[in-house]
DNA sequence: CCAAAAGTGTTAACGCTACACCCATGT
DNA sequence: ACATGGGTGTAGCGTTAACACTTTTGG
């Protein structure tokens, strides 16, 4: 081998998932360089000299979607010689979690456009990012059942119905709402807030939050 | 950013743990190359042009220690700007495991020596290694409570008590004979051969196999 | 009073932990 | 007979899954 003629670009992938109503969906952009003219994919980009990898997926998520995340972390570093045809090039996914609430999608003059895609309706997209995209749901699902991470998926404040639903969207399947219930309140992470508020012509709902907006393994 | 100016190397780094006794040991190389001489690290190389970081991290492991892994998987990429003194490396680690019967360890004169050393005893590494290491520790005790990656640690057949061994060695702690059978047979991840050895001046011990060798969620 | 979501309790099955005793062998 | 690891059964406890009814509100 000779090192100083490797010639190996690094890149970083970001898988961005978020709810809305009870479906889940990840942000696309889509292209405009030839020849993956018009076809969507995952915001990434290639990984400054003086940054660490955590701090390009950081840089990239704002430049190219507006985009501040709860939630950010490391997934796999993908690296099939051809995965990407402009040449050889290593990037690392990461996933990012964000709230809907308020935002406000924007993108570079790079792409062609910027959008939240349901999970489940995504489909042929470039490079290898539907094999990065599931790599993501999986890690996901875990972080669901293990974590916290809800959290991020969230506003501060939120009735166990909402929180019911950000599980179902990603779980695939209904719950069923007293054991639902009880299982949340068993982990201890949430807190009641005390306060109540109508979410339709019905009995008002208690408001609840997270204890911490940290990981916490169980 | 200007991407064509990008001059990032891309390599791995190869935890290998393996059991002896009941104790976990870790495969380390001796550096020659200054200013690191005589320091202690994990094999790792850059990756070649057409290689994925899998088949970078394969060859690397027979280049540098003539073992060949039972398992191997990649864990997370490295990427602190000062990880290397050499210039800017970003480095995706790997876990590799293997049973120690009948392995012969072997280097190039790159380096000035390699051996298997206590994980608990592994003092102050070369780069970011110490927390590499950490990270595969981790890994590791993750998969040993939900896998059956045992099976690369040891040799085909084995005893349960062989088996409870590796589990103490990586848990840090001893097991409950009874409770750890129960486990283990219930899990269905191992089956009796039939046969029955003698492991010392006592009643013989039945000889199991695990019914997969490929990696199973539960 | 009706519709719609909010909210609560009990039971049965399962898995995990803790614990005590007998078995087969060589010396 | 004794020392050593090989091997088994049971009872209690906590967690999870399944299931039905009452409450609060607006219309």
């Amino acid at each position: 081998m000779h090192p100083s003629t490797q010639n190996i670009k690094v890149a970083v992938d970001n898988v961005i998932f978020t709810v809305i109503g009870n479906k889940l969906f990840v942000l696309l952009i889509q292209m405009k360089k030839k020849p993956l003219e018009g076809v969507w994919a995952m915001p990434g980009g290639l990984v400054g000299e003086k940054e660490t990898l955590d701090d390009a997926a950081t840089r990239i998520l704002r430049e190219e979607t507006g985009v501040k995340a709860g939630f950010l972390e490391q997934l796999h570093t993908f690296s099939a010689p051809k995965r990407d045809p402009f040449g050889r090039v290593v990037s690392t996914a990461y996933m990012a979690l964000v709230s809907a609430e308020g935002i406000k999608l924007r993108t570079t003059s790079k792409y062609m456009g910027v959008d939240w895609m349901p999970y489940a309706g995504a489909k042929k997209l470039a490079y290898d990012h539907n094999q990065i995209l599931a790599y993501a749901k999986t890690r996901l699902e875990w972080h669901l059942e293990h974590t916290n991470i809800a959290w991020s998926l969230l506003p501060r404040e939120f009735t166990l119905t909402e929180l019911q639903r950000v599980y179902e969207a990603i779980r695939g399947r209904k719950a069923e709402k007293r054991n639902f219930r009880k299982m949340m309140l068993g982990r201890d992470i949430i807190a009641s807030t005390g306060k109540s508020v109508m979410r339709g012509a019905w009995r008002p709902a208690q408001l609840y939050r997270f204890k911490s907006g940290d990981r916490v393994a169980k």
